[in-house]
DNA sequence: TGCATTTCTTCACATTTGTGAAGTGCTCGG
DNA sequence: CCGAGCACTTCACAAATGTGAAGAAATGCA
């Protein structure tokens, strides 16, 4: 189990450096876990129980609409913290569901947990931080994709951006995630071959 | 001028409770600021020496494309603090213009002044952590917007959360907030009528 | 007030994207 | 190995949105 903590540490590192102690408190408090292809975890109208990290494997976030269709709001490329951060954090019902698209490898560390290790480490208030900073300068930076760019162009630099998603999710996941109607992107893919 | 903090004051306790310590620090450290219509604060190209919180008046936040297009990115509805966040805080050089639509009244304060206020006082990280995941939630919630509704309704559901946006800001910069062509937007707006 | 500028609308037409049905190919369990 | 289901493609057509030019309306300034 230690292949997971590396990776979970050379992920971390990225954006703080992490003293011995607080590497033993997380040794501590996350857990590993296996989980097989198309298992959901945090289902929709439940309180998320964890904070996911994704060691390795391909997870999306998804809510189902009023017409009952499955909007793909999340894929992760490569490891990276997964949850619905804000149902998990404020211990809210989530409104959506984390489905693991392929087999995964996760570390999990409950909603308790968290207030934890908050008080016993010094980098994690820190750390959380500055990954909110960087999520929200992603998901302004998606917004202005969405409105700037067409069905193609947002579709070519996912490709550019992303190919380990484009190489391991589904295309319908894919084409929900850039609000791209499946038909209309398999039509985008011709033209671009 | 303690209107401007009283409105400050009132838009912070949505989140958290202000001792009066903290109150006198944000007293002392934020300076209140006039600006006329048209006014650009923080241009482009520089580094953002103020986090500005606007206590009345409408902004955007925009960018100039390769083609020389002007990109809004954010548009204001009421008070609330209104900075490129990211280049702020890391200090650097900013890609957006924040543009006074009109006449402002702001408080400012400047980087090295957060770094002093955030040692002096108790409510800043707290503050700051939850402002940002609200941010976050808002951001995600945008791009879902662009993915799953159309022009229309992306600017039906404008004009229900933020009828002051559309009174007070001029039609092509919602149209470019929304992604929508202006004339297209035009067209949208006659069908609702 | 009146002129100049900017903003907004309108229109005809082009382009992009959506839609639903049908067909092809793949995958996975029995 | 077979068959059922799923994922993806393809197609013809529909709908939505973009484009650029022209005019109307509003705004700001002298």
């Amino acid at each position: 189990m230690n292949r997971y903590f590396e990776v979970f540490f050379d992920y971390v590192r990225l954006l703080v450096d992490i003293p011995e102690i607080d590497q033993d408190i997380c040794r501590t408090y996350f857990k590993p876990l296996q989980l097989k292809k198309d298992s959901i975890i945090s289902p929709a109208g439940k309180i998320p129980e964890f904070h996911n990290f994704i060691v390795s494997g391909y997870m999306r976030n998804y809510y189902v609409d009023e017409k009952g269709q499955e909007i793909t709001t999340d894929i992760n490329d490569g490891p990276r913290f997964f949850t619905s951060y804000d149902a998990f954090m404020y211990r809210k019902i989530s409104k959506e569901n984390l489905h693991c698209i392929t087999d995964c490898e996760l570390l999990q560390i409950s909603r308790d947990a968290v207030d934890i290790t908050a008080k016993l480490g010094i980098t994690q208030q820190e750390y959380t931080l500055q990954i909110l900073q960087q999520q929200l300068e992603k998901n302004k930076q998606r917004a202005v994709d969405l409105t700037t760019l067409s069905a193609e162009q947002r579709y070519a630099k996912l490709i550019k951006n992303s190919p380990a998603i484009i190489k391991n999710i589904p295309l319908k996941y894919i084409a929900s995630y850039l609000g791209i109607n499946p038909g209309s992107l398999s039509r985008i893919r011709k033209t671009l071959a």
